[in-house]
DNA sequence: GCGATGTGACCGACGGGTAAATTACCTGAC
DNA sequence: GTCAGGTAATTTACCCGTCGGTCACATCGC
């Protein structure tokens, strides 16, 4: 037990502790999901009591809101970089992915925060969320419209659908990854190398729809 | 929990009401989540009282149990069929979601059930969805290997990602058709052929990692 | 009347949130 | 040096709303 003697104004700095809470909750999170998590988890994982918790961040919404800031700036920064690099189409998606990866090696439950069912989807917290998910979209859909607008697809509702894919693709990487934590970011980015190449190849019949 | 010696001989049949607090219980399940979903919302949405929800299914995971059995039975049926109907590659993953539209069209949160990550990972209900989960499972894991056996991947944890990416694709797509009500499954076959033929198409760059 | 069918009202557990007590630290008079 | 008193940090113990689950009573067809 961490019932270590309380610490005063010396002792571990505040910003330390609220930088570690981060850190617990953001696990706590993107593992159970905001609904399913309490804050007496986060308190006991973090050794430190509920109301301090509390005391520094107002509410579960507040922590919540604290997980997201740390997590939206982290990703939208690195997927703006990718961005700028000039790349296009799926090599464009392969390298967003690749530096998901480098980013989030430590921190792989990272991505789920911002794209929690059970977060409520209204409060301050949401706002925040909102935001950095926004941006992170409008890269996507940039991307997107820049790979489809080559196949000659302009339809809104299609890019729609394809940003909207594009996302769960990047979930269910991200999940197959915590699943499976002996798998570095340089083995998961040449494993999306190979499966692309795997789908790019393959001739076993053009997609028809039936008679 | 045994069922009381009630032979339902008059009124509203028995049968008929379960399968309305079903459907109810399975729009409500599908949207909102497991541990989101109250059974006094289920009740009120099926125009009854709570005790009476307990009453057919013992309890709030008999319910979900119920919902489960239909939603996995629905697809596993027909995702079975679409299997073995000869197609490979690609093209049975579109056929797949064809068939999913198809079935689906009026029943489009159905999916969802079987794929909510909050509800309970153990008990009674649990068992029910891990079996038809693994039936679909083992489907989608059969053409993923088709499909990449054909170009020369055999590594297990590649196909183990590539299942799981593959579910996640299906999810996306039922998302986003959910959120989108006024596309019916025709409309939606269409969409997935044209957007796999874009991407299929891409030749905006090799995808391969640095030098 | 009587049993099947259904309901309003209640109980207990759980989790977010808070007030009061407790601890640890700092300050300054002696 | 040290010890009383003040203050900030932290915890223990509690409140309260929600929700799964249950019970005593009402209703209705025979």
């Amino acid at each position: 037990m961490a019932a270590r003697p309380n610490a005063g104004t010396k002792g571990v700095p505040r910003a330390d502790r609220e930088q570690e809470i981060v850190r617990v909750a953001s696990i706590a999170f993107g593992t159970d999901g905001f609904a399913a998590t309490g804050v007496a988890d986060v308190a006991r994982a973090a050794g430190i009591s509920k109301p301090l918790v509390y005391s520094y961040f107002g509410s579960k919404e507040g922590l919540h809101a604290a997980c997201l800031a740390e997590a939206g700036g982290l990703l939208a920064e690195e997927i703006e970089r990718v961005a700028r690099d000039g790349s296009a189409g799926v090599e464009r998606g392969v390298r967003t992915l690749a530096a998901m990866f480098a980013v989030l090696d430590d921190r792989r439950h990272v991505w789920r925060l911002l794209r929690d069912r059970t977060a409520p989807d209204d409060g301050p917290a949401a706002e925040v969320v909102a935001q950095y998910a926004a941006r992170i979209e409008a890269l996507a859909r940039e991307g997107v419209l820049e790979l489809l607008s080559g196949a000659g697809i302009t339809d809104e509702l299609d890019v729609s659908a394809m940003v909207r894919t594009w996302l769960g693709i990047v979930d269910s990487f991200m999940d197959w990854w915590v699943a499976h934590p002996d798998q570095d970011a340089e083995a998961m980015t040449q494993r999306v190398l190979r499966l692309v190449a795997a789908l790019v190849s393959d001739h076993t019949g053009r997609a028809q729809p039936g008679p």
